[in-house]
DNA sequence: CAGAATCCTGTGGGATACTG
DNA sequence: CAGTATCCCACAGGATTCTG
């Protein structure tokens, strides 16, 4: 596979397109990391992994979150279609969240990916160590 | 595996600590994510699959990105040893980025994640469309 | 409990111009 | 050719407050 190239004029048709969303972008690759490369995607759906888990208690698996980048990621990963989330319309209200089956089929390159950064973390600091040397 | 949680303390010592950096981030998933979870170090990455390349090859290859960020990634990746830096003092300089052997471990994983990708965009398309059905 | 709204800041990243 | 320097803006993302 070559570079993903992006064409600088916009695209006539999308995939799946209906012309709703300004576009969804052309290139799946960019596309995807895009919506999973901010700060907080992976490691929620990492988080999800366990099974479902309700908004505070992801709240507190992640430790140092904003409760509202958590819901707005939460919503992303919904649309995208990783989470699905339940209400249920109890007395204090009770949100469940989950993975769908897109969720589950992505998480065996998330894996590769964790096990990846675990296995060369130390190499990585290393290396970074090495190129800082001040003198 | 739990989900990686982030200690509010400032850590004793990195990995492989010198005290040089202000420091490693203690946690290898989330400092990996940091490191290639911006806009283009998996897109230069990806690149380099094809082999060594030159500076201006590298730009012409991923289209649309400033040559101002390709030369900062580019500085991150072979901080971090993804990739190696070759100057060849001639007359016009020529410089090569090439893989390192941690930047090809790095491989399998980003393939993973490219296949996974362009199997479901179209599903992830779809289900964006979905979810936004404005009536 | 599970969020939405509002406000505010840091910085990722583009554009342009200059240099060796 | 291969950058660096400068300027600038959009937006990711935190803190806080309000609601059903």
């Amino acid at each position: 596979m070559t570079a993903p190239q992006m064409p600088p004029e916009p695209p006539p048709a999308m995939p799946g397109d209906a012309g709703t969303s300004p576009f969804d972008h052309p290139c799946p690759i960019r596309d995807v990391l895009n919506r999973i490369g901010d700060q907080w995607s992976l490691l929620i759906l990492q988080a999800l992994t366990q099974g479902t888990l309700r908004f505070n208690a992801l709240h507190r698996e992640l430790g140092d979150i904003s409760r509202q980048m958590l819901s707005r990621t939460l919503k992303k990963l919904e649309a995208d279609g990783f989470v699905q989330r339940t209400l249920y319309p109890e007395v204090p209200p009770r949100v469940e969240y989950t993975l769908t089956a897109l969720g589950h089929s992505f998480l065996p390159p998330l894996q590769a990916l964790v096990e990846w950064a675990d296995a060369h973390h130390l190499e990585i600091c290393q290396s970074r160590r090495r190129m800082a040397t001040p003198a």
